[in-house]
DNA sequence: AATGATAAATAAAACGATTGCGTAATGAGC
DNA sequence: GCTCATTACGCAATCGTTTTATTTATCATT
């Protein structure tokens, strides 16, 4: 079913049931031949071919706004299933841009399937924009800027570039943590995550070595960030590290879960022996016993954001980059606590 | 920069660089005319518009395969944060996709979005081919079937439709769970979960009915699929059923987790005193304390399945409407046990 | 009844690609 | 040098919309 025939079969012409179609407030036409083309479309079922259309829209991109779609990419090893923050982040993406009533086909797509060169194969996902998360580089993001219009950069802070850029990477987060555990007296933390280009590994270094914690090489574990490799990472970490830290700092929260359970399964006790401390705050993480201290985001209004600074940016309401800095929270639970002996003396 | 100014950079005729871009092997035209017209593409990152080639591309559907882009639908509730099973699904799909270097441009998108009636707002997402997810009704599929040429459903058993289905939806592996339960010698089991045109929960009463075990109506608690409201719900139940069931059934492992905590601040012993068992494996399952006894689908071959079911329909390699149903595997962990003061004497 | 003014409907030209068909160029064979 | 087969390329129609400019219908006014 095209446009064209349900025109013949109302006898009018073609415009006119664009016309019909495209008129926001009911108001095109008269009543009578709107209604028998609105009667013809029902009865077929007819969809409009958005390709069409938005080939036809993509021309005249003037005041309009976007024509169509909007896409969420994510950088490697940012896996959905690996981390629902990510899940999370999606979501509220897609909440937000549902909420404005905008036209949204939320599309996310895993790096690995564009980052092939251009002349290689071309690639076939195109959007009017994208909100980009993850670690990526700066090549990467460039590459996806050309495929998409217009795009927002949600991470770690990338030095002189032409996008928008929330910037949400943890270090901020990881100095949050950082801080809370020696407040309460630590001195000796381990580190559970990434280590290879990784914020977070960056910042837990920096703050070990300005505020003059234990920096045994020992206390450095990697691990993904993914139940299994916590797990194993956290099992590691207990062989590895003499003494043991009083602390553990997770880069993520289902690193922490996982943490959880392999110091179970050593007889030691959280937080009375090892306080944990991990970043994202999903949803379990407070639904595990000890419930997890852990640094969140504002994840809802970080997609809020995302999505309205990407449609301000294709509308040109604003045409320099600008760059958005998003608070961490630290929610104070159950996993954190002051270490054997410890006597108040060091608060930053 | 369009296809036709690379041409007339070029000197050639927008044809030939159509078909210079298109030539599966890089034979067409003469190397020297070829090579000049990748380098114009390479030095302006020119990239094909995919609206104009997929609508062209769409009238040839003859022996062509898929042009261009899948999308994965989830039912209302079935949220990927929410459940991180369906992250784990959809993250299958988008691995097999890629696998088959299947030229994929895979996007979830709530139904909220695309269920409103057509002349509402005529709806913008428009793919080659669909796998639908989760709860949904038959016209709610039918909706989508229409939006996108062809689709195929995951979920539970639908009768008498013309797409092709997947089935999954726990009923099955609802009485795989109670099985197990029963074998353990619980006769008193409560159902925490949702209750609502929901599979498993028929399953539950199915198979209570079946099998002779308490039916209170105290021993059923609706709760949604995700945390929060698996922890309420836990609570509730525990104020409810009197006497207090041997064991609890949870619909989903999200709901089992935070239960597990509830349970615990409630110094309930699970599974000493109380059995636990859910469904979904996730992967967060394996690493709580005690770790959950679940039932588990095999996600990675879901996805597989899926993805070829779709393009081989799409080729029209099968025509008819076919049916695969998947196994569904018991995780024996840790949550199950045997009721206190229990004799062997009642296995199925 | 004739005239404008306004509203309703249409014709036709895009949008940016693909492709069947046709023609020009190339080279081989005699 | 002429023909024929082959290869290399261009022409032009087309996909299903939207939209500008234009024509046609409607209706109140004088």
């Amino acid at each position: 079913m095209t446009l064209k025939e349900i025109a013949a079969e109302a006898g009018v012409s073609p415009s006119t049931v664009s016309r019909i179609i495209n008129s926001p407030d009911d108001s095109f036409a008269r009543k009578e031949v709107r209604d028998r083309v609105w009667s013809i479309i029902q009865k077929h079922g007819y969809i409009p071919n958005q390709n069409a259309r938005k080939l036809k829209l993509g021309q005249s991109g003037g005041t309009q706004t976007i024509s169509g779609s909007l896409a969420v990419v994510l950088g490697r090893g940012e896996n959905l299933d690996d981390n629902p923050f990510f899940a999370q982040v999606a979501r509220a993406i897609e909440q937000e841009a549902l909420s404005l009533s905008f036209p949204v086909s939320l599309s996310y797509s895993i790096f690995a399937a564009i980052k092939s060169t251009i002349n290689a194969n071309l690639p076939d996902i195109q959007t009017d924009g994208a909100i980009v998360l993850g670690r990526l580089t700066k090549p990467a993001i460039d590459l996806l800027a050309r495929r998409h219009k217009t795009i927002v950069y949600v991470g770690r802070n990338i030095l002189d570039v032409p996008w928008d850029q929330i910037i949400c990477d943890g270090y901020e987060a990881t100095q949050v943590a950082m801080k809370h555990l020696v407040n309460n007296g630590h001195k000796r933390v381990a580190y559970l995550g990434e280590t290879e280009n990784e914020t977070r590994f960056t910042a837990y270094q920096n703050f070990v070595a300005m505020h003059g914690l234990d920096t045994d090489r020992s206390l450095i574990c990697s691990c993904q960030h993914n139940g299994e490799s916590g797990y194993t990472g956290a099992g590691k970490l207990l062989a590895a590290a003499h003494p043991i830290p009083t602390a553990v700092y997770c880069a993520a929260d289902v690193i922490a879960i996982a943490a959880l359970r392999r110091f179970r399964e050593a007889r030691i006790k959280i937080p009375q022996q090892l306080s944990l401390i991990s970043i994202d705050n999903i949803e379990l993480s407070g639904y595990v016993s000890p419930m997890l201290t852990t640094v969140g985001m504002p994840i809802i209004e970080l997609g809020n954001i995302a999505v309205k600074t990407l449609i301000d940016r294709i509308n040109k309401r604003h045409t320099i980059p600008m760059k958005i800095y998003l608070p961490n929270t630290l929610i104070r639970r159950e996993s954190v606590a002051t270490p054997h002996g410890y006597v108040e003396d060091y608060i930053i």
